[in-house]
DNA sequence: CGGGATCCCAAGCGATACTG
DNA sequence: CAGTATCGCTTGGGATCCCG
């Protein structure tokens, strides 16, 4: 199931001092971080309502089992709606919820942060193998 | 939400398409959302430079092996500075990078979608575990 | 088509011991 | 104090088979 699922959102809880986090983001990291969730949640937000096997023909590398693992997941905690047709063959489509629709501009603000600085981080990396070699 | 829709023509870091993802956001998530990395950044942020044991005292379950791991990598991409100061008994400091600074706002944003939505998400669960177990 | 069940392996992490 | 090195377990994910 869910990795790290002890985390409760208590509301009670003064400043976390949580297990393993002492910040307040940690929970939603698991939420809309988790392995692939990103591309899941990008996918169904670029190219809107669509079923099973176009999303694992877009999100390449993925198998099966983690996609439908992954999408229980979202369905679980409201970011994804399921919808199942009882034809033949069976049909099922995935879509944001409106739900899922508010963490719009948190990706949009990451794309921002990704399209401006990524090449930074590369350029830090090989900085590092670099001369971090020589110690 | 539409600011990195017209850079999907990105050129991928390695040769190839990019394997796991479809979408621009994947490898921030990689760099900022890896395992350890966020109660870090968070606890660098919000108490200042600090000592690698007070790291580790801070991050609670954390093991110095697995903070060391994550601290060199946080390093590497330029994110975190570390400053070895060569005394007896040795000491060293962990402080955010100005680069890594640039991660505030979304921090930020994303504390506040934490503080906002957390317990809709709690809900949402509920009603799954709820109703989804009878199905 | 959309999965669930099973087996299995590789990565990740914890625990422990040791070093400068 | 601030790590590095090694061992061993736990676990996520791939591969395969099968069902509705």
């Amino acid at each position: 199931m869910t990795v790290a699922d002890e985390r409760k959102g208590r509301p009670a809880a003064a400043a976390g001092t949580d297990p393993e986090l002492a910040c307040p983001i940690g929970p939603v990291v698991d939420i809309v971080f988790s392995r692939w969730t990103t591309p899941i949640l990008w996918t169904l937000h670029t190219h809107g309502r669509q079923r099973f096997v176009e999303l694992e023909r877009r999100i390449t590398r993925i198998t099966p089992k983690v996609l439908t693992q992954r999408l229980r997941q979202l369905e679980r905690d409201g970011l994804v709606v399921r919808t199942y047709h009882p034809e033949v063959p069976p049909r099922v489509e995935y879509e944001i919820s409106e739900f899922g629709r508010s963490l719009g501009p948190l990706f949009a603000q990451l794309a921002e942060w990704a399209a401006q600085n990524l090449d930074t981080v590369e350029e830090a990396r090989q900085a590092y193998d670099g001369q971090g070699a020589g110690h």
